[in-house]
DNA sequence: ACCGTAGCGGAGTCCCCACTTCGGTTAAAG
DNA sequence: CTTTAACCGAAGTGGGGACTCCGCTACGGT
């Protein structure tokens, strides 16, 4: 493969996130390259088809999360490494949810891999914090991704002041804590 | 204005609602003409223009919160009147916020007047709540809005289980709660 | 029961977007 | 420097969906 045509690669990707996870499914392909700087041709060519391309981008979403929920499953505080874990995946994976929409019903292997693994790592790290006594036992990984899916989504559809949504964390953490 | 039009206008409502609140911009008109059984035409007879019929479901359905919301806001409980409202504003408000995102940029002034009609009265049910003792005073109602409309979005988006909505409700309201 | 007319449905039209084709361009090996 | 093959961009092509036209239906007042 050659050096070029690695760096477009890349630029689709960063381009396909970005449109797709504003604009959701109304966003175009040529939407995509003309934000890439590269042609139509040219993504095709990279990704087959539409849905690969947004297939994709979300697989490299999973493992650049991935690499934080690791970090948050092994950290000395699992209460702190849970939040900041949270903020992460709701700043960062905003557009990444709109994704996964898209695609819909059928589930692409590769995604699904990196999604459980994804899961996975967030289960331990939620459940290292109900270990330590700061989290209530009563509560599992589903509500903590259903929260956190619905603040993603929802930052990504129209945009929210900083203030509010780092108010709204801290109401779910405020949820999550034993009292 | 004929007997029959107006059964038709309510069906092709009901539908709008329905195939948009689910598939949500994917949702074609004709999807909706079939499943009110009626031609596509009467649609657009209706609804000059498919953004008319999604903003007409809009207001029909804000009408029908806001009377829930004026409820809460004048209960003898404001705790449990604002936790039912919340309970009510995500399983009925599930489709509309996906009809709500697919207006995008463009508010039109009928939407805008019945959601800011509403919001003021969730806002007033919050505040009984606050004044009573039972809501920590530092959160408004952005904070509560972004939440329910993250719960209400995801769920419309992909079915949840009852069980893990009821228990992340719970988890917002125990943030919401004073210690 | 009759008739005027509002209302209806299906067959088009037009446009947008996913996807393809082909001639020019450029990276890298000899 | 030359060659070559991988890569690229612009101009198509086909299908789907929003929206319109016209002959027909049946509601409802008399």
């Amino acid at each position: 493969m050659r050096q070029d045509a690695r760096e477009n690669r890349e630029r689709i990707l960063a381009a396909a996130e970005q449109v797709f996870g504003t604009r959701g499914e109304t966003g175009s392909t040529e939407e995509v390259a003309r934000l890439a700087g590269v042609g139509i041709a040219t993504v095709f060519r990279h990704f087959p088809t539409k849905e690969a391309l947004i297939e994709a981008a979300l697989v490299r979403h999973f493992v650049g999360l991935l690499d934080r929920a690791r970090a948050a499953a092994t950290a000395t505080d699992p209460y702190a490494a849970l939040a900041t874990l949270i903020h992460e995946m709701i700043e960062r994976g905003a557009s990444k949810l709109t994704l996964a929409s898209m695609l819909g019903d059928d589930a692409p292997p590769a995604v699904v891999a990196a999604s459980t693994e994804l899961k996975s790592a967030v289960n331990t790290a939620l459940h290292r914090a109900q270990a330590a006594g700061s989290v209530r036992p009563d509560v599992g990984v589903e509500e903590l991704y259903l929260l956190i899916r619905g603040l993603a989504q929802t930052t990504a559809a129209t945009p929210v002041p900083a203030a509010v949504l780092d108010s709204a964390v801290e109401v779910i953490l405020a949820g999550f804590a034993t009292r």
